[in-house]
RNA sequence: GGAGAGGUGGCCGAGUUGGCUGAAGGCAACCGCCUGCUAAGCGGUUGAACCCUUAACCGGGUUCCGUGGGUUCAAAUCCCACCCUCUCCGCCA
């Protein structure tokens, strides 16, 4: 959510910002409401002044045992005609806040203007390999070695909710404890939280209201299945004022994440493309606002750390305006090269929200004695399911069989290689 | 699920015969004084959001005692609904 100070002095960069991000929302027709909101504003408060003038004459008299008849009756009057006010006032109030809740963060200076995916700009990448065998897709790899049974996952819950078995299972759970353990060690607090997050968590991240119909809702009890963790994480904070000699705030968390993907059948779906639920290491940062942009460096530093530590061939890219999520103002993806399906897939979105998130949620901090909001950062470090596609991808050999990532052989319990049994 | 207790400022904690309480008292923090240093002591300051005004500071005003309604000229205080926390019991693991 932005400032609505800052919406009435920067209307144009708004609408700037609007158009570039690909979203829509009638800024002129807010800006309108805003000036009615606070001339009424105005007035109800000169209103309830003199309300309060006259209630403390009231009470004066009382004490000195005097009646005030009159200024009683005269009261009457103006207290219906604030109750009036105060209603028009609340539902103008509340359109304003509807609205304000659909405009989307403005894109930092930084990131190129587009409208698409293929304005993005390829920030630094690495080299790769060209395969001296016919590479075989991950799917495949999966079947043959025995690591993923697709089949029986979408027979206890549908389509897309894949089963590690065996080996698959042990590199997933591997994936993972690397994850945490490298960025524990880089210096990250670890977080294991809540899988169901509540609304006001939802809206705090900035999830709701745009994104609901992609969330997997628990009716009964109005809790969603955590999308990612940036959701139950940031809002550990929610409501809260963190000293500033504590920031900046780095947490690392394992979530499962489930997500509905809705309108995406058939798309990129083949294997563990695209899944309703994943593991992921999620790394978040809350910290001040004029760090906020070195901290998102490192925090992409440390992501493609774990690439790095698993010699996977990768690149940086920088999102175009048009790709950027609505919260975000700065995002660089990570995508990992997969030889088998010859594809880059992004296993990380690495974003700045400045104050965008912690305004919603309320995340505050002091400086030189005045409250602030913080900035909030996230990216995820990594999501495992693209991480192992690409693992089996580049690591397979002539035969089907898999290499381990040296990274990851203690956490194999030693295996150097799997093959099918 | 049942029974009870409770939700007040950065924290603790008064305040329920409605009015002088944005809120006593304490703690913490900050500024000053005092002291050879430390501790203690003395005086003062310290909530948030929003509106008007201002280049900004200052200033003026409104709102806020879990949330939302209601009663009243007037509500932290009375009434209703809801949410949350804690304790005990039950149930499940």
């Amino acid at each position: 959510m932005l400032d609505l100070k800052i919406i009435r002095k920067n209307s144009d960069k708004i609408k700037e910002a609007i158009k570039n991000k690909n979203e829509s929302v009638d800024l002129d027709k807010l800006l309108s409401l805003d000036i009615k909101h606070r001339k009424l504003q105005t007035e109800l408060d000169s209103m309830r002044h003199k309300k309060n003038k006259v209630s403390e004459e009231i009470a004066q008299s009382k004490r000195d045992g005097k009646d005030e008849v009159e200024k009683i009756q005269q009261m009457k009057k103006v207290s219906q005609d604030i109750k009036r006010l105060e209603k028009e006032e609340k539902e103008i109030n509340e359109e304003i806040k509807s609205m304000l809740v659909w405009i989307p963060n403005i894109p930092h200076n930084s990131v190129p203007v587009g409208k698409n995916s293929s304005f993005n700009k390829i920030i630094r990448e690495t080299p790769r390999e060209k395969p001296t065998f016919t590479f075989l897709p991950h799917w495949q790899l999966a079947e043959v070695n025995k690591l993923v049974d697709f089949r029986r996952g979408a027979k206890v819950s549908g389509t897309n909710f894949p089963c590690f078995t065996g080996m698959g299972a042990r590199l997933e759970r591997a994936l993972i404890n690397f994850m945490l353990d490298t960025h524990i060690s880089n210096g990250y607090k670890e977080i294991f939280s809540p899988f169901l997050v509540n609304r006001n968590a939802m809206f705090g991240t900035g999830q709701l209201p745009k994104l609901e119909e992609d969330m997997y809702l628990v009716e009964k009890d109005d809790m969603f299945l955590n999308p990612t963790g940036e959701v139950p994480i940031t809002n550990l904070y929610r409501d809260e004022t963190i000293k500033d000699e504590n920031l900046p705030l780095k947490l690392v968390g394992y979530t499962a994440c489930f997500r509905r993907e809705a309108g995406s059948y058939g798309k990129d779906t083949k294997g563990l493309q695209r899944v309703h639920q994943f593991n992921k290491v999620e790394l978040v940062k809350i910290t001040e606002p004029s760090t906020s942009y070195e901290e998102l460096e490192t925090l992409t530093q440390d992501a493609e750390k774990i690439l790095k530590l698993l010699k996977l061939p990768y690149r940086v890219m920088l999102l175009s305006t048009g790709d950027l999520s609505f919260a975000s103002a700065k995002t660089y993806d990570l995508e990992v090269w997969a030889p088998g399906s010859e594809k880059f897939f992004e296993v990380s979105s690495i974003s700045n929200f400045e104050d965008f998130q912690a305004r919603r949620a309320n995340i505050r901090m002091k400086k030189t004695g005045k409250l602030v909001y913080s900035h909030t950062l996230n990216g995820s470090g990594l999501a495992t399911p693209r991480t192992f596609i690409a693992i089996l991808e580049n690591y397979q050999q002539e035969d089907g069989s898999i290499r381990i990532p040296s990274a990851l052989i203690p956490y194999m319990g030693g295996l150097e290689i799997i093959e099918e049994k």
